[in-house]
DNA sequence: GTCGGGTACTTTTTT
DNA sequence: AGTACCCGAC
């Protein structure tokens, strides 16, 4: 086995790679090299011959990482025939929990829940349970998410609850879990939560992990929660190989539990630890670099750094203001055209802040035929026809998954519905059988007529078959049976967008064949499972030769030549729901930090005047990060005479650049000007019928408010707004 | 009782 | 785009 090439490493790299066993942490800052360093130190204690690739165990914060570290560690051991353990935290406990679990009471066939089953669960549970004081279900199951994510069981929260409200929670936590339990179903803090709970009473259980965790690397370690931090040390307590990387300037998920001091109190917490810091930044230009220290270096709580680059000084960071969002949109779509003079489309992103504002960059971007596509949002598995497949799937999988097993059963309808399902649970809860059971037994139950309990048997009994024959079966076999069986495909015929719908089902029935290549028979469980867990940034698959889209938060370990982020405002970044406290600015401020680290050489950021969000048009200011940016790393372009609202918006020191028409490129505003007068009556590609009401402004900032009808009145700039003037 | 069609609402970020 | 909820048809 060759060893691994230390040269392509700088020296604090190098350092980290090559230090020896006990707790490590690598504190990396943005482009600093973080996943390299943490490939190569895998690499070279299998390539030294430290430890076996089964007793070597990384975490990561996506599949997608995980992909990419497996593929690198690859490349660098060559051609070995045995790998480390690469996956995500989820991944990693699910895959313990299916080898361990009997142990507390579930079966390794048990279903992951996503949140709107839960939400669905709870919502049912808050309706029979009647308790006084129960707040809104959506509230209720961040609490229960929230405690899986400190590690507090139903017990535990209920001796904490101070009040009505409180005690509610806990004892809806504990009916939620009981449940559960009864379906065989865990959600995605129970995957978490459980494998702790294995490993605090299962002694055995513990000790044959920790031996596949000799070695333990723990990526992204800045947002790990309270659950995973117990778990990683509970992992490395029998070796203390721990080797955990992250920066605390780049934590962005404290909303769902990460604790920020898992990082800071690293060394308290592992006393012995060596600690590295990786502070040359290899992926951005100097300005880019030093407008983003600009911003982080208002947060208090991180350690003061240094990052620095070698890299050229690059272009400045352009802050684009426009007068709508639709205006914003234009420009970045605008520029983007620009870039495709000399970048690739898949060099170019646009992250923004929520995803409410993906809609009106597409609508740009189409207009200019700019390919693009969208990273995260609404998944592939949320479509509809696709979750009535997999709910089949699902029952096939654990047959106690009784939210499953009610979505199967109306999908197609067949003439059981709520009632008869009620009159199912009432039997099962009865005579202590599954809803499963009891749906194959409703022909003994005289209130259900007949026809329709002929019905629930011949279900049953095809379903309980199939359940049997699953084992020696594909995932496409057992699909394709459930399809033709089902009358699936008639059912569709009947729904909206039944070619969409198709396609999605033949795009399952292709993922489920290419699963199937690689795993052959009896898988099934393992393809949920990965299906369960696919973040957002896991699809970002080569989408070769389009522009990205994405949220901020889904930013996160990537980069891109040329960065786009859109809606640099207040009140919605930083957003109006993290405000209430300094720890949510900084969170704010770091999300910040992380998308504008993203970029190798050009950033933009933009913002607009006047901006309608779900529904609502309000008047903007720029987001206090943009005054955190040295203005002299700023070419700043704002619009010719947006009137007083803009110039409200200069800050001292700004140079403003007019649009000019040469700026503005070919923008082809097309409508007679003379035909949009006050009352003429026109039509938009998005909007439809409208009326202008009222008019501002000259030239190529001429605004018109046109009012929709239905849709409401909306400001546009006419050249953008492709209005066409009707009879 | 079932089911389809209508409406309103969603929404901060996500494994 | 999905879902919750309401109403009317069968």
């Amino acid at each position: 086995m060759s060893s691994v090439p230390l040269d392509d490493l700088n020296p604090a790299q190098r350092a980290a790679v090559l230090a020896g066993d006990g707790p490590i942490l690598i504190l990396a800052g943005a482009g600093s090299g973080k996943t390299r360093t943490i490939t190569y130190r895998i690499a070279h204690i299998l390539a030294e011959r430290k430890a076996q690739p089964g007793e070597v165990m990384a975490v990561t914060f996506t599949n997608k990482a995980a992909a990419e570290m497996r593929e690198r560690i690859a490349v660098l051991l060559g051609n070995a025939t045995r790998f480390p353990m690469v996956s995500t935290f989820h991944s990693a406990c699910a895959r313990i929990l299916r080898q361990e679990i009997a142990a507390l009471g579930y079966d390794p066939g048990f279903s992951i829940i996503d949140e709107g089953d839960s939400l669905s669960l709870l919502r049912r549970l808050v309706e029979e349970s009647a308790l006084p004081g129960a707040p809104a279900v959506e509230l209720i199951r961040a609490r229960i998410d929230q405690a899986k994510n400190e590690a507090l069981f139903p017990e535990e929260l209920a001796a904490r609850a101070a009040n009505q409200n409180e005690t509610a929670i806990a004892e809806l936590y504990r009916l939620y879990q009981e449940r559960l339990r009864a379906m065989n179903a865990l959600d995605f803090g129970d995957l978490l939560l459980l494998t702790y709970r294995l490993f605090e009473r299962e002694p055995d259980a513990l000790a044959r992990w920790q031996a596949r965790a000799a070695h333990l690397l723990v990526d992204e370690y800045q947002d790990t929660n309270r659950v995973q931090y117990l778990i990683v040390r509970a992992l490395s307590a029998r070796t203390g190989n721990l080797c955990v990387v992250g920066d605390e300037d780049q934590s962005i998920y404290r909303w769902r539990g990460a604790d920020i001091r898992n990082i800071l109190d690293f060394e308290r917490d592992f006393p012995n630890a060596i600690i590295f810091k990786l502070e040359q930044n290899y992926r951005s230009t100097k300005t880019i670099l030093a407008a983003a220290g600009g911003v982080i270096r208002n947060n208090r709580e991180r350690k003061p750094k240094a990052l620095w680059t070698e890299n050229a000084d690059g272009e400045l960071v352009t802050w684009y203001t426009g007068l709508t969002e639709r205006d914003e949109a234009e420009y970045v779509a605008r520029e983007i055209a620009r870039l495709l003079a000399s970048l690739r489309a898949a060099d170019i992103v646009v992250f923004y802040r929520v995803n409410a504002q993906s809609r009106v960059l597409e609508e740009a971007l189409v207009r200019r035929r700019i390919p693009y596509y969208i990273v995260g949002g609404v998944r592939f598995y949320d479509h509809r026809e696709v979750r009535d497949l997999l709910a089949y799937l699902k029952v096939i999988a654990n047959p106690k998954d009784a939210l499953s097993l009610e979505r199967m059963i109306g999908a197609p309808p067949r003439g059981i519905g709520d009632k008869t399902i009620e009159v199912m649970a009432a039997l099962a809860a009865r005579d202590e059988l599954s809803l499963f059971e009891a749906m194959g037994r409703l022909e003994s139950v005289s209130t259900v007529a007949l026809r329709i309990a002929k019905t629930a048997t011949a279900l049953a009994s095809w379903m309980r078959e199939l359940v049997e024959r699953a084992g020696q079966m594909t995932v496409r076999a057992i699909l394709d049976e459930v399809i033709a069986h089902s009358g699936f495909l008639a059912y569709l015929e009947g729904l909206a967008d039944g070619t969409t719908r198709r396609q999605n089902v033949q795009e399952m029935l292709s993922a489920a064949s290419e699963f199937d290549a690689e795993h052959g028979t009896g898988a099934l469980s393992e393809f949920l499972e990965r299906i369960a867990l696919v973040s957002d940034a896991d699809q970002l698959a080569d989408q070769g030769g389009r522009v990205a889209l994405m949220t901020l938060h889904t930013s996160k370990g990537l980069e891109y030549p040329a960065v786009f982020i859109a809606g640099m405002e207040e009140g919605l970044f930083p957003h109006p729901r993290s405000q209430d406290s300094s720890e949510e600015i900084e969170e704010e401020r770091r999300l910040c930090y992380v998308g504008m680290t993203r970029a190798r050489q050009y950033l933009y950021l933009t913002n607009t005047v006047s901006r309608e969000l779900y529904g609502v048009r309000q008047q903007s200011r720029p987001s206090r990060f943009m005054a955190e940016i040295d203005p002299a790393l700023i070419r700043r372009i704002a619009p010719e005479r947006a009137g007083a609202a803009a110039v409200k918006l200069a800050m001292p020191g700004e140079s403003y650049v007019d649009y000019t028409d040469s700026q503005l490129g070919d923008g082809n505003g097309d409508g007679e000007p003379d035909s949009l007068a006050i009352g003429a009556r026109v039509i938009h590609p998005t909007f439809g019928p409208g009326i202008i009401r009222r008019r501002e402004g000259r030239g190529d900032s001429a605004k018109a408010w046109v009012d929709f009808g239905r849709a409401g009145v909306k400001l546009l700039v006419i050249k953008f707004a492709k209005l066409r003037p009707i009879a």
